[in-house]
DNA sequence: AATGCGGGGTC
DNA sequence: GACCCAGCATT
């Protein structure tokens, strides 16, 4: 989960994911969907796809138990250099060095590295002098602390812009603090401006059915977003509306290496049966409530949120109509015990429940605040 | 050696 | 907006 992502982000994730996946085994066998449940959110999707193959690996070529050494775990799906030097320097005290991007910050800085950190060269100098210091280290000294040192060095004083070089303990062997080069130090390529990413145009079709929405799998097991659940593009399913019915909806985001600007129209379906487009792989109606145990992207996510108390979320609104029409209230409303049904159950079985327009009543919007985040 | 892959905090 | 986060796998 650390990869690439911060770990106040991390925390939260990591707590539902141990509850729900207490493990190495209990990883192994769960359900894909399942793992990307967990995992919606975090992105790069191919980290939890990476996690529960290497969970098989260890079950089944290490009998459920990590291997302490750096060399084994990188042979673990989705363990590259960094994280392997990570569990055998930290976990178990091997002398392993580690290059992550704050100890490249650090690193570039106080030996005055000038390549593009990111670049292969650069990547070689940075694991080298990784491995000078590790290799200097007095014999009685704990290699996980000299990396945890590091990473924290560079997530604290020595930060990407506006380093607070006074309080440093290494400023005083910093070459850029020596010489005033903080700023240009490290290199780093320059990356693509937001309007110059490729623009993603995709429209989404919000279809309501017997009070739910339907939602589709994207099949493949690699590319973007595989795997997760979203809103049915529109051709890729057999749904219906009005050529000039207007968008009702609209979501923008910025990923790292695309622009994704999203539109939504309301539509009706012809069939609930599984599109012969191979974009997808499953198609169900699904409970708001429920939508958020499923792996669903942002994107989908968002639309969801914003969107489900709009006046043309009709059947939404009528899954929970204690907000809707205050006049019904007071006659079917007190009849009924208050929490009838849980709306547990995640995964969408393709049963009775949704056959006869029942199924998912009042679903809608209890649960909504405490699950996202 | 380069590219694909997400999402969000923070300045 | 821009920057970057306890990177990895694939091409």
């Amino acid at each position: 989960m650390l990869q690439q992502t911060r770990v106040a982000t991390v925390i939260p994730y990591w707590e539902r994911w141990m509850a729900r996946f207490p493990t190495v085994q209990a990883l192994a066998v769960a359900p894909l969907d399942d793992v990307l449940a967990a995992w919606a959110g975090l992105g790069y999707y191919s980290r939890a796809r990476n996690l529960q193959k290497g969970a098989q690996h260890v079950v089944d070529s290490w009998r459920g138990e990590l291997p302490r050494q750096a060399g084994e775990l990188r042979a673990i799906p989705g363990i590259g250099p960094y994280t392997a030097g990570a569990i055998a320097s930290i976990a178990y005290g091997e002398r392993a060095p580690l290059v992550d991007g704050n100890v490249a910050r650090v690193l570039a800085r106080v030996f005055g590295i000038a390549h593009d950190i990111k670049s292969t060269i650069g990547q070689r100098v940075l694991w080298e002098r990784a491995g000078e210091l590790m290799s200097a280290l007095p014999a009685d000294a704990a290699p996980g602390n000299l990396n945890q040192g590091l990473m924290e060095l560079g997530a604290t004083a020595c930060a990407p812009t506006g380093p607070r070089c006074l309080g440093c303990p290494l400023a005083s062997h910093c070459v850029a603090a020596r010489d005033g080069r903080q700023a240009e130090l490290p290199v780093v390529a320059k990356r693509k401006r937001v309007d110059e990413l490729p623009v993603i145009e995709r429209e989404l079709l919000w279809i309501e059915q017997g009070g739910a929405i339907v939602l589709v799998r994207r099949a493949a097991t690699s590319g973007l977003w595989a795997g997760l659940w979203e809103l049915p593009e529109v051709g890729h399913v057999d749904a219906t509306f009005a050529p000039a019915a207007a968008f009702v909806a609209h979501h923008d985001q910025v990923l790292s290496h695309r622009r994704l600007r999203v539109r939504v129209r309301v539509a009706t379906l012809a069939t609930l049966v599984v599109p012969t487009d191979p974009t997808y792989d499953r198609i169900e109606r699904v409970a708001l409530a429920d939508a958020a145990d499923l792996g669903i992207a942002a994107a989908t996510a968002a639309i969801l949120r914003k969107y489900q108390d709009a006046p043309w979320a009709t059947v939404t609104r009528s899954a929970a109509p204690d907000v809707a029409e205050p006049r019904a209230r007071s006659r079917t409303r007190s009849a009924r015990p208050r929490r009838a049904r849980r709306a547990r159950c995640t995964r969408t079985r393709r049963s009775s429940s949704t056959a006869a327009g029942r199924g998912p009543r009042r679903a809608g919007r209890r649960r909504r605040a405490d699950r996202r985040r």
